[in-house]
Parts: C-alpha cells; structure tokens; sequence
DNA sequence: TCTTGACATAGTAATGATTACTAATTATCT
DNA sequence: AGATAATTAGTAATCATTACTATGTCAAGA
C-alpha cells in the first residue's frame, strides 16, 4: 500500500466505531454503515478494517470467539467479557493488581473467572532460530535487486525467463538474468531449461523470512 | 444423553489425545485416526470431541485462533503459544506468580508477551438477573411433567393435541391435557384452536432457562 | 483535455472450520 | 426376536472471512 486514500466509506467507518462503546464485529459494523451507506458491500467493510488496522488507526482484538472485532482504543490493555451478553468491555489494570478484586469493583463486573494466555518462542524454535541465524552469516543475504527479483519469481511460480521477471519489476532484463544467476548459485532459484528460471523451497522461505520479520 | 456408549471410535479418539502431547486440532486428529480407522468420518471426530468433553473426559480450549484445540489434561491451567510455530502448551502458575519471570524458566519459553481475559456478568445482566429472580418468585416454577411438555411443545413448533405430545413423551394423553392447561395459565403456551395447543415466547425462554443453567 | 495507472469499490465466488442432517448400522432392553 | 435408542459414515449446510472480478474514481503527466 503506498497511498492511504480516506474515502467515504472508509470515515464513516471509523466514525462507527469511534461511536460504538463496545467493541463491535464486523457484521454489526456493516448493518450500522449500510444506513448511511446502504450501497456499501460487506467484503469492502472487511477490507478496510483489515487497512486500518493494518495502519494503526483501530485494532484487531484476538480474542477467543467465533468473530473478530475491533477496538477504537489503540493503547495496550485487556478485556472482560460478560458470560450472559457477550459484550466486551475494556479493562486497564496493572499487572500487579490483575488478581485482586480492585478490578471487580472499578469494572462493575462480577467476575467469576479469569484466563491467560501467554506468547514467546519455544524452545525448539529458539534452537532453530540460533541455528538458522549461523547459517544466514554468510549464506543468504539479498540484496534489494535480488529481493525484487525473487519476489517476483515467487509471484509467478511457474518457470519464466528474465525477460518475463523484468516486465513485472523495475529492473531491465539484462540486470534481472545477472541477479537470476545470482540466486540460482545461492539455491534459491533453479533452471529447469535453459534461460527458464524458478524459485526453490530455499528461496520462497528465504522471500517470508523478510516479510513476516521473522529473525527479529 | 441418556447412555454413554465408549465405541471403538471414541476410545481411538481418547487414546490418540492421550499420546499427543500438544493440544491437538480436529483436523489434526482426524488424520491420526484415519490411521486406525480409515473409514471414520471427520463429523464423528467434531461429534465425539464435543461429547467427550461435556462428558468431562476431555476438555476443549477456548483460546484465540481460528481452529479449536482439545487437551487430555483436566485440571484447571493457562496456555503458552509459540508465535512462530503455534504449537501450544500447558503453563501451571499460582496467581501471584503469574507475572513473575519464575514460568519463565520452567517452561523454557522466551516469553513477549501476555493476553488476560477475564469472565463474569456485566452490571447490566446483574441487574437484569435481580429483576427476573424477583419475577420468577411465584410465577414460572414448573414440574418435571410440566417441563416434559412444555420441551415437546417446543420441540414440535406448530400446534398440537395433548394426544401428539403424549406419543411422543413418557405421559398418557389425560395427564399430558392436565399439563397443558396448567401451562396455558401460566401464560407458556397458548390454545389458537380447540384442542390445540401452541408454546410461547415466554414457554421457550422458561425451557431454556433450565437447560443453559442461567439463573445460577 | 485526454490518457494512464494506482487505488477502491460493489458484488459475488471461494475457502476453511464447524455443525446439522440423513439413512443405515449397532447395541441394549424388554 | 423385536422394539428402541444411540451411534455412525457420508454429505450438505452454515458462518465468518477472504479472494476474485469487473467497474469506478482520482491525481499527475502528456
């Protein structure tokens, strides 16, 4: 996404819920919008909550439930959830006062049970993660022309030549067959016929490990 | 339920949570018992997870995700999800350790994070609650053949003689006419047409008030 | 002003996890 | 043995969400 357009659709969005002290699902969202948009598709509110959360402007709740829903309140907190309406209310406690009945009574709540879940890397994953990071010393190191370029192979998954990887990327195809040579010795990209090229198991999770920051 | 039949099928299931360490998906499953009993249905695993676990002999874990997980372990526990691998598991933690780095180094997690939901009845229902108790002081107090009814009524729908709802309870039709006239003045079902009789809104709330235990 | 191209949209199809339904099978109780 | 109830395999339906497709909008450059 290089420009953010705030179109109509995407304001009253936001002003929906900005209004809704809860903490709505996507579908009651889309009834509230389609009164003042009653043209509006179901698939564009997704869409756009799925942006704007992306860029900051509300939050995804991931919490237990069949529906996601989202949260005007970008700061950092947890929730209650009524076990008869299912409503969801926002809950600020520091950590230290988490378990005690403070919260019980600033909520109104009367709360018969709490769960936690906790997030990190396991074990196993810390080895491989230590292992992986040896490995990348020297190994796999893109620079952005072969990024591009593998990307792109990525994209197109069959075998294609450079010329084919050029049209798709702003890189002509003398420079795209120099940097395709480039990760054919690497391992991450293969040519099964001559001037054909394709990406390898290497280099598709060589292409994620960058977009999901997963070596952070 | 009236009986519990433990079929091959269910001890395959049970077994195959048992050896599994982690905290298995349906699907997951599925596709280890195929292994024992190839011609299983996925419905049957999705059936017997649910009733093992109202049964008590499993439990089934509400966390955030898109897939239901079940463990074999029935004591009360949080959980511990690896962010790059999801593979979930248990975390025993007293309350005032919970914050602590003490889990930490028990489960060898590199923990980033932590997500607290808590449960409980919002003031709104709490009020709601106190209303109805008072309401339900004198009026809606039924029976167990009252009870037997009023479900065969719901469960019918449209109007029906005293002599449908005995075919299909364990009443003769006189003693089920007795009942109905006793819920009619009670204001839970209603007659549109001699000798027929026809559950209300306010019958199908007192059926479920009952089987969802709500007035705890 | 016309064209181009990126971003957005409405409407619809597809997906994935789960649940509901149906006819057939199996166990249990007279 | 026959009736009754529980259970099954297989399949259809559901629900929330995502992907796709053709069309529309807008700003910048020719």
């Amino acid at each position: 996404m290089k420009f953010f357009r705030m179109t109509n659709q995407r304001e009253v969005i936001l002003e929906e819920i900005a209004k809704y002290k809860g903490h709505p699902t996507a579908d009651l969202l889309y009834e509230r919008i389609r009164k003042k948009l009653p043209r509006i598709s179901l698939a564009t509110v997704y869409r756009n909550l799925e942006i704007l959360s992306k860029a900051g402007k509300i939050r995804k709740l991931e919490i237990s439930g069949r529906q996601k829903r989202f949260d005007r309140e970008l700061e950092e907190h947890n929730h209650i959830c009524c076990v008869q309406c299912h409503r969801i209310d926002n809950i600020h406690i520091a950590p230290e006062h988490m378990l005690t009945s403070g919260s019980e009574q600033k909520t109104g709540y009367k709360i018969s049970g709490w769960r936690v879940e906790f997030f990190g890397i396991c074990p196993e994953c810390q080895k491989k993660n230590a292992a992986n990071a040896k490995k990348q010393k020297g190994a796999v190191r893109l620079n952005e022309r072969q990024r591009e370029v593998l990307t792109a192979l990525k994209t197109c998954g069959k075998p294609c030549t450079g010329r084919d990887i050029a049209a798709v990327t702003s890189l002509e195809p003398p420079q795209v067959r120099c940097q395709l040579s480039a990760l054919k010795k690497k391992g991450l990209a293969v040519s099964p016929a001559r001037c054909k090229y394709k990406i390898t198991k290497a280099g598709r999770t060589a292409c994620e490990c960058k977009e999901n920051e997963c070596d952070g």
